[in-house]
DNA sequence: GTCTATAAATGGATAGAC
DNA sequence: GTCTATCCATTTATAGAC
């Protein structure tokens, strides 16, 4: 419990952020601060005398979450690959990466996004990729395609699945060679345009309830 | 306030789980049992008296927004299509589907899977879809695909953005197409094997500390 | 079947000792 | 730089009236 031995307020910082989101991803957003700070070996007045608030807690972790993800990506940059649809590939990549220090990114941060600074600072995130992807010189449906894919599998261990299924390895490589030749993707036909389908109206019924 | 006023039972209890969605969408999960009954035109007491604890509201609210879920994949079934793939086609369409009901169905469970046991639920009914999933008669590699893009359209709302641009609409048009001709997908060329990149380690660095 | 009033608990935050 | 003790606000849940 004395537990000032040989480590920095750095150290004890992130040892807290660590803590938080071991705690949050256990317990869920209701994990109190003396929780988090036991489980940091500190008190709940050591933790608060590094942040001042739970909000600021958990905003800062969830500032550290978007770093890394943006660190991942851009590791995953090939430096050689200069051609339209880089970053694309880079985010694909980034997927699989082994993150090493959480499992589930997305499902930690979409937990935090209960804090409404957290919220806005992921959605502004968020829109700031996709501007960039946007920009990335690849054609709308190919991009929307590959964010999607992307994206479905980041989520997946939120739900109690893997994206690092062989299959997944396997999309993601084939995906990344469709950026390279969109071309292949258009020559894809339709399903058939969405007003052609005789039967079957389509349109949602009532839903249960509610 | 006297709220008795020709209302049954079941008209109260639904009005509170609608209250309760519309509470946590804007307030998150720490909405209070006072404000989520007020929202429903009832007391606290009221609400107490239909659901025996915050809890079991919250519960209640995710296996009726999953029922939802469940509901709009049956409907968005075609019986007229019979072949492989087919509950794969519906949970495609289902995607688009104007909910009517909420905006974000997988955004407002999300918030509710900070409460144990709707993790729980949510994971068990997730991995009861995948079997399905699984068995619908397509090649792994094709349905990886297909559901991770399905599953990233879904959660685009929660990062503020939309799954349903003209570009998403084709995807999921040509998605479908996929479905029936799996080997369209299979002629697609591999990127280029994992290790066969001549430089660029591709493996994660440090990542920024944490 | 719903409301008011109140009890009981939880947890965030402060002040000051060490 | 961290800990203990305490205060205070919020909120869940109960009891009993209407």
């Amino acid at each position: 419990m004395g537990r000032t031995a040989g480590r920095s307020p750095e150290d004890t910082r992130r040892a807290l952020l660590t803590a938080a989101g071991d705690a949050v991803r256990s317990r869920g957003i209701h994990a109190s601060l003396d929780e988090i700070a036991r489980f940091a070996g500190v008190s709940k007045g050591g933790l608060i005398y590094h942040f001042a608030s739970k909000d600021e807690l958990i905003l800062e972790l969830a500032r550290a979450q978007l770093v890394a993800f943006e660190a991942t990506i851009a590791a995953a940059l090939d430096p050689a690959d200069t051609g339209p649809g880089r970053l694309t590939r880079a985010y694909l990549r980034a997927v699989l990466t082994p993150d090493g220090d959480d499992m589930a990114s997305m499902a930690l941060i979409t937990l935090l996004m209960t804090v409404p600074a957290v919220a806005e600072l992921a959605r502004a995130e968020a829109a700031r990729l996709d501007a960039e992807l946007a920009a990335d010189g690849l054609p709308p449906d190919v991009l929307a395609l590959v964010v999607a894919a992307a994206d479905g599998m980041s989520s997946a261990p939120m739900w109690g699945g893997s994206a690092r299924t062989p299959a997944h390895r396997r999309v993601v490589e084939r995906l990344i060679h469709l950026t390279r030749r969109p071309e292949l993707w258009e020559e894809i036909p339709w399903s058939t345009a969405p007003p052609a389908d005789p039967r079957a109206p389509r349109t949602v019924s009532p839903g249960p309830r509610r």
